[in-house]
RNA sequence: GGGCGCAUAGCUCAGUUGGUUAGAGUGCUACGUUGACAUCGUAGAGGUCAGAGGUUCGAAUCCUCUUGCGCCCACCA
C-alpha cells in the first residue's frame, strides 16, 4: 500500500468530521460513574461568520474539552447561538432596504417573519464553521437564545426581578443610537476620543442693576444650547456671585435661563460657567433633577431637532444643526472663540454612530444588590480568572456598577413581558400601579379592573438573555410537577443540570467581561444560587503582524476558513495554540500557519516511516506492549512520561501554549529526531512495538490540539495492525505514566551518548569536515564496552563515521565525559578554522571559570548560599576546568 | 482623572516561588536529497534581558524612579 509523502488535510478533515457527526462522538449525558466536566460556548451571533477570534476562542475550549474527555470525564461542551438583537435587525433591515422598504413599511409582524426566516437560512452558518475547525461540541444540544424553552427562562427572570423590585421603569437619560433608534446600555456605548472643538458661547445677561453684558460658556456640542434651561456656577466662585441675581437669556431661543450653583462645576474648566441641558447630558440631567430644572427634549429619535427648537432648525440633523447654529451665532457675534478639543464620546457598539444622551422612558435593572454576591465569590476565589489580573478589573467594575438599561426599541428579541393599563398607569408616578408583568397577556388590570391593556412594544437587551446562558441552556427553570409548563423531560433535565452545573471553565475575550461574564455571575448566583463556572480564561485579541487588531473594516483579517482550506484545521489550531500565550494577544500572518502544516506533515511521515518498516519486515502488531531491548527504549519512554506529566500539568493550569510546545517538542525532537533515527537500521519486532506505542501515546497527547490528523492516523494504525483499540482516539484515554524497567544510571549513560553525538557533530562543523566520513576511537572502561557495542551502529551513522573502535589509549581527546573519551581520526581538516573555534571555546570556558571562581571565593556566597547551590557551582567549576584543560591540550596537539 | 498591564535574539514570544553557559518558533547563513519527511536534516551567527538606582552572597526575575508603548474605567461642560 502506497502512502503519499504529503499529508492531505482537506480530504481527511472532511471525512473525519462526517464520522464524528454521524456517530455523535461528542454527545455527553449524565453518567453516574464518571466525573462531569462542562463548558458552555460563548454563543456566537447568528449574524456572525467565523473569524480568527472565534477560532482562537473555540480552539481553546476544544482543547480543554477533548483533554478532559480523554482523561475520563463526561465532558460536555454546550453549543449555541445568540439572537443578537440589534445586529440581526440591522442585517435584515439592510436586506429590506434593497427592496426599497423599511421595517415600518412592512410592519412588525411581517418584519419578524423576515427575521426568523433570515435566522433559519443563515443563522447556523457559524455553527457549520465551528464544526469545520473541529469543535467537539455536543451538537445534539444546540441552543438558541430565542428558543421557546430559553425564552421561558428570560421571562421567568424578568418576573422575578420585577416582583422583587429589582427592575423599574422610568424616565432617565440613556445612550441613544440615532441610527439604530434604540436605547443602549452604558456598556454598549463605547467611549472613544473624537476630534472636535470647544466653543465659547456668549449668553446675554442683564444684571440686577440693569447693565447688559455677556457671560461666556464652553461647550463641545453647541446644538444642545437650544435645550438649555439653566447656567451653573460653582458656589465658591466669587467671580460670578453677581450672576445669581442677574437674568440670563438664551440666544436664538430667547428664553431666560435659571442660574444655579453646584459643586459639580469646576471653576478651572472653561470659563467656570456651565450651560445646563438637562435633557441631553448625563451630568446636566443630574443637575436638572437636583435643582428642579425644566427638561426640554430637543431631538427626535433620529437625532434631528424637533419642534421644541426655533422653526428654522427643526428637522436638521444634530451635526447640520451644529454647523448652522455656529454660523448664526458667529454672525451675531455670540461666539467668543473656539479651541480644538478632544472629547470622549459614546459610540454605538453595533454601528459606531455617536450616541446621543437622551431622556426616555426605559426599563432598568438595579445592579448593586446583584453585585454583592458576585463580588464576594470572586474575592474568595470561588471563581478564578486566568490571567489573574482580570480579577482586579472585574472587581473594580463591580464596585462601581451602575443600573442596567435593558429595554430596546427594536423588534428582534424577547418582548418585554409587561402590559400597561391604559386607565390607571402613570409612567411619572414611580410606582407599579397599572403595570402588569406576566408570562401571558392578563385579562384585566389587577389595580382597576380595566381591560384596556397594552403590551410594552420594546424588547429586552440581548445580554438580558445571554446572562442566563450557563443555566438556561440546561433547561432552567425546571417547572414544578403538575404545572402546565412541565415537559416530559423535566426530571431528566433537572438531574442533568445538577450533574453538569456549575460548569467548569468559561473561555472568553476581555471585551465581553462586563457585558457577559460579570452578568452571568450575578444572574447565576441570583437565580440558581450557584456560581456559573469556577474558572474564567480570558484570552487575548487577534492582531495582524503589525499588531493592529484584525477587523473587517480595516481589511487586515486573515480568514480562518481560507487557512483551513489551504493548510487544514489542524494547522490553524496548532499555530493558534502555539502562539497564544496565556492571555496575551496573538499576532498573525499567513506564514505563521506553516508551522502547523509542517508539523502535521511530520506526524504523517513518522507514521508512514514506522508502518513502511513494519510492512517491510512483515511484522504483526497485535498488542500494545513495550519492551526494554536497550537503553534507547527506556530513554524515549522516560521522555514520554515526563512529557505526559508536563503536558497535563500545563493544561490543568490553562497554559495551553506550554502544553502544545511540550508535546510538539517531544514528538519532533525526541521521538523523530532521535528515537526513530536510532532504530532506523535496527528495526525489529520490539522496536516496532515500541515505536507504535510511542506513536499512539503521542497521538493521544496531541489529539486535543490537532484532532483530525491524530484521529486519522489512529485509524490508519487500526487498519494496519491487529491492535484492539477504540473506535475514536477521543475515547482511547490519555497516556499513562509507564514503569521504566532499567536502572537509573544506564539512563544517564544513554543521555551521554546522545550528548556525544551532538558534540561530535559540533566538532565536525568546527573542523570543516563537510561530508567527509571519519573514524572514531572510544576509550571507556570495560563495563561500558558492551554498551558501546550495542549502540555504535546508529552512533556512527548519526555522526557520519565509518567506524567506531574501542581502544585502550587515545592519542588525543576531542570529547570527554565521566564515562568515556573520544578521538576523531581525520584525514583532512580545516585546522585554521578549527583552531579559531577552539580559541573561542577556550575563551568561553575561561570566562565561565572566572565567574564561578569569583563566586566560590566570595565568603558571603559560601556563608549564605544554600549548600546545593554551592555544590552545583563547585561541580561546574571542576567540569569547566576539565573542559578547558582538554581544549588546551587539543589545541597544542593540533598546532 | 483613576486603574491595570507590557518592554528579553531581525520578528512573535517562553523563562513558574531570585541560583541555566538566558530558550523556542520563525527569519537569516553554511552544508547536506541513493527508501519517513526539503512541508526535511545538521550546524552556525544573532541578546550589555528598555534605562538608572536599590535590596541580596547572587537579579531577566523583587523594590523605587525614568522613558516608551498598550488596554480598561470615568459626568471637566
Amino acid at each position: 500500500m502506497e502512502i503519499p509523502t504529503r499529508y492531505n488535510p482537506k480530504e481527511t478533515e472532511k471525512r473525519i468530521l462526517q464520522e464524528w457527526l454521524k456517530s455523535s462522538t461528542f454527545h455527553a449525558t449524565k453518567k453516574t460513574n464518571k466525573d462531569p466536566f462542562s463548558i458552555v460556548i460563548p454563543p456566537p451571533n447568528i449574524t456572525g461568520i467565523l473569524h480568527m477570534g472565534h477560532a482562537l476562542n473555540n480552539t481553546i475550549q476544544d482543547v480543554l474539552v477533548r483533554y478532559k474527555r480523554m482523561r475520563g470525564y463526561e465532558a460536555l461542551w454546550m453549543p449555541g447561538t445568540d439572537h443578537a438583537g440589534i445586529a440581526t435587525q440591522n442585517v435584515v433591515e439592510r436586506a429590506l432596504a434593497k427592496e426599497g422598504k423599511t421595517k415600518d413599511d412592512v410592519g412588525r409582524e411581517e418584519f419578524q417573519k423576515r427575521l426568523w426566516s433570515w435566522k433559519d437560512n443563515y443563522g447556523s452558518r457559524i455553527i457549520d464553521q465551528l464544526k469545520k475547525i473541529g469543535a467537539s461540541c455536543d451538537w445534539k444540544r444546540l441552543r438558541f437564545t430565542m428558543d421557546q424553552a430559553y425564552s421561558r427562562a428570560v421571562g421567568e427572570v424578568f418576573l422575578q426581578l420585577f416582583n422583587q423590585d429589582l427592575i423599574y421603569r422610568g424616565n432617565y437619560i440613556i445612550n441613544w443610537c440615532p441610527r439604530c433608534k434604540t436605547a443602549l446600555s452604558d456598556e454598549e456605548a463605547a467611549h472613544k476620543e473624537v476630534d472636535g472643538w470647544l466653543y465659547y458661547l456668549r449668553y446675554p445677561v442683564e444684571t440686577k442693576e440693569g447693565d447688559k453684558k455677556y457671560i461666556s460658556v464652553a461647550t463641545t456640542r453647541p446644538e444642545t444650547m437650544l435645550g438649555d434651561t439653566a447656567v451653573a456656577i460653582n458656589p465658591k466662585d466669587k467671580r460670578y456671585s453677581w450672576l445669581k441675581e442677574a437674568k440670563v437669556i438664551l440666544p436664538i431661543a430667547g428664553r431666560s435661563l435659571k442660574i444655579i450653583e453646584d459643586k459639580a462645576v469646576d471653576p478651572e474648566f472653561g470659563t467656570g460657567v456651565v450651560k445646563v441641558t438637562p435633557a441631553h447630558d448625563p451630568v446636566d440631567f443630574q443637575l436638572g433633577k437636583k435643582h428642579d430644572l425644566e427638561f426640554i427634549n430637543i431631538m427626535n429619535e433620529d437625532a434631528t431637532l424637533n419642534q421644541n427648537v426655533p422653526e428654522n432648525f427643526q428637522g436638521l440633523d444634530r451635526f447640520e444643526a451644529r454647523a448652522a447654529l455656529v454660523e448664526l451665532l458667529a454672525q451675531k457675534k455670540l461666539i467668543e472663540k473656539k479651541e480644538p478639543y478632544n472629547l470622549g464620546a459614546g459610540h454605538c457598539y453595533r454601528c459606531n454612530t455617536i450616541v446621543e444622551p437622551r431622556i426616555s422612558l426605559q426599563w432598568f435593572v438595579k445592579m448593586k444588590p446583584l453585585a454583592q454576591e458576585a463580588i464576594k465569590v470572586v474575592q474568595q476565589d470561588k471563581i478564578k480568572f486566568y490571567p489573574r489580573r482580570w480579577k482586579k478589573v472585574y472587581l473594580n467594575w463591580m464596585f462601581n456598577i451602575q443600573d442596567w438599561c435593558i429595554s430596546r426599541q427594536i423588534w428582534w428579541g424577547h418582548r418585554i413581558p409587561v402590559w400597561y393599563c391604559q386607565d390607571c398607569y402613570n409612567p411619572d408616578s414611580g410606582d407599579k400601579k397599572g403595570i402588569i408583568a406576566a408570562k401571558e397577556k392578563p385579562e384585566k388590570c389587577p389595580d382597576c379592573g380595566s381591560q384596556k391593556l397594552k403590551q410594552d412594544p420594546d424588547v429586552l437587551d440581548t445580554w438580558f438573555s445571554s446572562w442566563l446562558w450557563p443555566f438556561a441552556t440546561f433547561g432552567w427553570p425546571f417547572e414544578k410537577r403538575g404545572t402546565r409548563d412541565e415537559g416530559r423531560g423535566t426530571k431528566e433535565k433537572k438531574e442533568e443540570f445538577e450533574y453538569f452545573y456549575p460548569t467548569n471553565t468559561l473561555v472568553t475575550a476581555s471585551e465581553i467581561l462586563f457585558f457577559w461574564v460579570a452578568r452571568m455571575i450575578m444572574a447565576s448566583l441570583k437565580f440558581t444560587g450557584k456560581i456559573p463556572f469556577s474558572d474564567v480564561i480570558i484570552h487575548g485579541t487577534v492582531r495582524d503582524d503589525k499588531g493592529i487588531k484584525m477587523s473587517k473594516s480595516l481589511g487586515n483579517v486573515i480568514d480562518p476558513l481560507e487557512i483551513i482550506d489551504k493548510y487544514g484545521a489542524d494547522a490553524l489550531r496548532f499555530s493558534l495554540m502555539f502562539l497564544a500565550a496565556s492571555g496575551s494577544d496573538v499576532f498573525l500572518s499567513t506564514d505563521k500557519f506553516l508551522m502547523g502544516r509542517n508539523f502535521s506533515n511530520k506526524i504523517w511521515n513518522a507514521n508512514r516511516f514506522i508502518f513502511s518498516k513494519i510492512q517491510d519486515k512483515k511484522i504483526n502488531i497485535d498488542k500494545l506492549e513495550y519492551s526494554f531491548e536497550d537503553e534507547s527504549d527506556a530513554w524515549i519512554l522516560d521522555k514520554l512520561n515526563k512529557t505526559v506529566a508536563n503536558c497535563s500539568k500545563a493544561i490543568e493550569k490553562h497554559r495551553i501554549d506550554e502544553a502544545i510546545k511540550k508535546a510538539y517538542d517531544f514528538f519532533w525532537h525526541s521521538f523523530c529526531d532521535w528515537y526513530l533515527e536510532i532504530i532506523k537500521d535496527n528495526f525489529n519486532q520490539e522496536k516496532a512495538n515500541n515505536s507504535v506505542f510511542i506513536l499512539i501515546s503521542s497521538l493521544q497527547l496531541l489529539h486535543p490540539f490537532i484532532p483530525f490528523i491524530t484521529e486519522e492516523i489512529f485509524s490508519l494504525i487500526k487498519q494496519n495492525s491487529s491492535l484492539p483499540v477504540t473506535e475514536s482516539i477521543s475515547k482511547s484515554g490519555w497516556p499513562k505514566q509507564q514503569k521504566i524497567d532499567i536502572n537509573p544510571e544506564s539512563l544517564v549513560i544513554f543521555t551521554k551518548i546522545i550528548d556525544s553525538v551532538d558534540k561530535i557533530r559540533d566538532l565536525r562543523g568546527d573542523l570543516g569536515l563537510g561530508q567527509e566520513k571519519i573514524s572514531l576511537e572510544v576509550k571507556t572502561n570495560l563495563g561500558l564496552r558492551e554498551f558501546w557495542n550495542r549502540h555504535k551502529g546508529w552512533f556512527s551513522k548519526l555522526v557520519a563515521a565509518n567506524n567506531v573502535n574501542l581502544v585502550d589509549n587515545l592519542e588525543r581527546v576531542f570529547y570527554q565525559n565521566k564515562y568515556w573519551s573520544i578521538n576523531l581520526k581525520i584525514d583532512s581538516a580545516n585546522l585554521d578554522k578549527f583552531s579559531q573555534a577552539l580559541d573561542k571555546k577556550i575563551d568561553n570556558f575561561s570566562s565561565l571559570i572566572k565567574k564561578t571562581e569569583g563566586k566560590l571565593k566570595n565568603e558571603n556566597f559560601i556563608k549564605n548560599a544554600p549548600k546545593n547551590i554551592i555544590a552545583k557551582e563547585k561541580a561546574k567549576q571542576s567540569d569547566f576546568s576539565k573542559q578547558l584543560m582538554r581544549l588546551k591540550n587539543l589545541k597544542e596537539i593540533i598546532s
